[in-house]
DNA sequence: GGAGCAGAGTTCGCTCAACGAACCCAGGGA
DNA sequence: TCCCTGGGTTCGTTGAGCGAACTCTGCTCC
């Protein structure tokens, strides 16, 4: 088993997968990225423990992948919302890739529950691999590992 | 806040993490891409309790990620060994975009540990967002969620 | 001024999953 | 014969997720 002798410890999947792979974690930021922002919405929508709502909030925000934005809405008292930072927008593509193989995978009859279209043209997005060099790679088997640091 | 009224229930993101979305599921999966594919090098290399591992392996086995493969090493007695299926393989994006998240922003000093090349013309490869009029989009700003079938 | 209310948590038991260590079992080799 | 290795299973402890109930605060309405 020719397996490359990479350290594991600081492999950024994992690493990513700190931040933000606890249960409810990448269900907020799908919900943040559909506009959500207070504490009160993210509890509806997703149903999840006010507890952990309140941990995974303050994890992310901790992360800077959230920011606490004090606001205060006419006749009310101060509150504040969570809204992402470009930190936490930069996390898109993750969500974009769970969507489209659940979509794929998971979805009944092509009932899929939520398309995302190019901001103006309208057209279906989707997400590619593509090289520097220009091309656009057709799957995980054009891809090429090289772990960094160790031997060749 | 003018929360979309779709159905979270079948949301795509929410039931490909109800499939890969457990602890050492998904670092499983890296590790399956990088090659590996006998229980004793998920465990060793993972460090994961082989309770968990086992766990694991089996859920993934039985979403139809992996495959349980017999095999027979010149030797020595009939073993099993877990090989990605086309299934598994389309969940490709999801760790490249875990993964490039990670060396964007957790990498030090930009010691990024794993790098990914175009087979061939050794590029190096990312992901891009694009549409099916062929633009490449500049990121999340330019995507308009739509639901779909909100009220069957 | 007091009552009531909503948003944003915190606290409390309960349950269930994850953990590491130890144990098991089958086949092959010394 | 015993030992080794791969691939697990079992066990007791710890920790995380859960729903329900409670708290605190600054509104608005009477």
């Amino acid at each position: 088993m020719s397996e490359a002798p990479w350290d594991r410890s600081r492999c950024s999947v994992a690493g990513t997968l700190a931040v933000i792979g606890e249960k409810w974690s990448l269900l907020v930021l799908r919900e943040a990225f559909l506009g959500v922002r207070r504490f009160a919405d993210f509890q509806r929508v997703l149903g999840a423990p006010r507890a952990v709502l309140t941990d995974r909030l303050a994890t992310l925000v901790d992360q800077g992948v959230l920011r606490r934005v004090p606001y205060q809405a006419p006749g009310e008292r101060q509150r504040h919302e969570y809204r992402l930072t470009q930190k936490g927008i930069d996390l898109h593509p993750v969500l974009v890739a769970l969507m489209a193989w659940g979509d794929r995978y998971l979805a009944e009859d092509g009932d899929v529950p939520l398309e995302l279209r190019h901001r103006g043209c309208e057209e279906p997005v989707h997400l590619a691999l593509v090289c520097d060099a220009g091309h656009e790679l057709s799957g995980a088997r054009d891809v090429r590992p090289v772990p960094r640091g160790a031997r060749a």
